[in-house]
DNA sequence: CGCCCTATTGAGCAACTTCAAGTACTGTGG
DNA sequence: CCACAGTACTTGAAGTTGCTCAATAGGGCG
């Protein structure tokens, strides 16, 4: 286990865009350990059931949380990105009750609770960063709840679209950009909780609206605002938008 | 603000069932302020996009957290019971992204934020119980997602009794019992993302079976094991059966 | 008694699924 | 550079679940 600051500054940025870490607890995030791993996709690299004694930071690619119904159904409840923790709850409630599996090769870096559990114990902002943190994927857990079950097909698959290209920053602003999305149609269908063949013609009704452009795994997307409109999103939920005079602190700087 | 340790003896035993609290972190959650409130049922006591400066502690009924799509079609994405705290996730993110409103009359708790971040600065072990309360908040969201995605709707209405019953402990381990669940079918069907005619239908189906009767708002459950198989229901993800030995304690005790 | 809310029933309809086949990529070995 | 295999994508037709619209019945309460 080296060093893997390069690694770990992605995730200390997003910590401190909602909470407010001192330079000595901001260098207790950047000197985790942890040992990086190519995951393949199709394959669970946190098994449901498991008690894990370490998280995932995502370095490249795209994980996705799976659950399933008792007929083999599978629905993906979270994708998560690179500069994702995806399981974070782990460090305080180990048994994994959803799987974690690569949506295709990504790399993961495996960070050890141990180490984790004594950056919070010693810091309790640090503890508190990473508490707030996990609200947020809770957060969007509620949203996908009322994506699955609210939207239709198309504002379904164009509010996923738009999460994601919210979250991973792809137009930094602009109305017209093109992002990677390395993910397929089939896993889009289990995100969304749709068939892949509707997947594929909902995918061909946005095309036709030209709201998107989707060729090998690229998106382009001509015009934010028109599928922001289309997908009915409302990027609040996401708190990527945490003011710092909003920032809260609930421990005093010691 | 009188004292309220009647009250908030159920959320101290919901803390301490999974995580490890000394005699001093247990008093200072029974000492939390609060201002206790009947609620009506169709009006937000928490509206969406408010910044809140308390928590509700549900003492009696039922709270319904509701998202909802633009074209006003409402989407409750949790439902709350006596003992839980509702929006817990507040504390540290203070912006609602979902409304809260009670199903029937309710009473609540309100207890301020500035009381519980004192507990929580004091004892890193009490933020820790806190932040791992929310956690179990998040593998239900998970699991309605699987829920609301995948399951037809006979199995869907069944799994959410099933899972309401457990969180309740109506059964407390009886085959045969009832419970009471002051909640409509119109709600319900908001939960489930089902319109209320086909929630009707849903139960008329489960009752010709044999698996629920259904009188007024008191709901029994004949045969627990038949409606658990009908439900696809795992308890798993509601972590209430954490055995002491597994609890986790990351901060020492002073 | 009358009102309002909740539950119930029926008939037609639409969105999405299922099943099945066919096409286009991508990477690999010869 | 081509043949081949495997995966991903696309298309069509028929089927089903759950929705919409609309009306009726029941229960609690002032």
């Amino acid at each position: 286990m080296t060093s893997h600051r390069a690694n770990l500054h992605p995730y200390l940025n997003r910590l401190t865009s909602r909470s407010i870490l001192t330079e000595n607890e901001q260098q207790a995030i950047l000197d985790l350990p942890g040992h990086a791993e190519q995951v393949r996709p199709n394959r669970d690299f946190v098994p449901l059931g498991d008690i894990t004694d370490h998280v995932a930071l995502i370095v490249a690619g795209i994980v996705g949380r799976f659950d399933q119904s008792n007929d083999g159904a599978r629905q993906i409840t979270a994708m998560h990105i690179p500069g994702d923790i995806c399981n974070l709850h782990s460090v305080v409630q180990p048994l994994a009750t959803s799987a974690l599996q690569a949506l295709s090769v990504a790399t993961i870096l495996r960070i050890p609770h141990f180490a984790i559990r004594a950056a919070a114990g010693r810091y309790p902002a640090v503890a508190e960063a990473l508490w707030r943190d996990c609200t947020v994927d809770a957060a969007i857990l509620a949203e996908w709840i009322v994506n699955v079950g609210r939207r239709d097909a198309k504002t379904r698959v164009a509010h996923l679209l738009c999460e994601l290209a919210t979250r991973l920053d792809a137009g930094q602003g602009a109305d017209d950009f093109t992002f990677d999305l390395p993910v397929t149609q089939a896993q889009l269908a289990e995100a969304t909780a749709l068939t892949s063949v509707h997947v594929n013609r909902t995918l061909q009704s946005l095309r036709a609206d030209g709201l998107i452009e989707w060729h090998q795994r690229l998106i382009r997307v001509p015009r934010w605002d028109a599928l922001v409109e289309c997908a009915e999103f409302d990027p609040a939920y996401l708190q990527t938008q945490v003011r710092p005079e909003q920032r809260i602190r609930i421990v005093r700087a010691s």
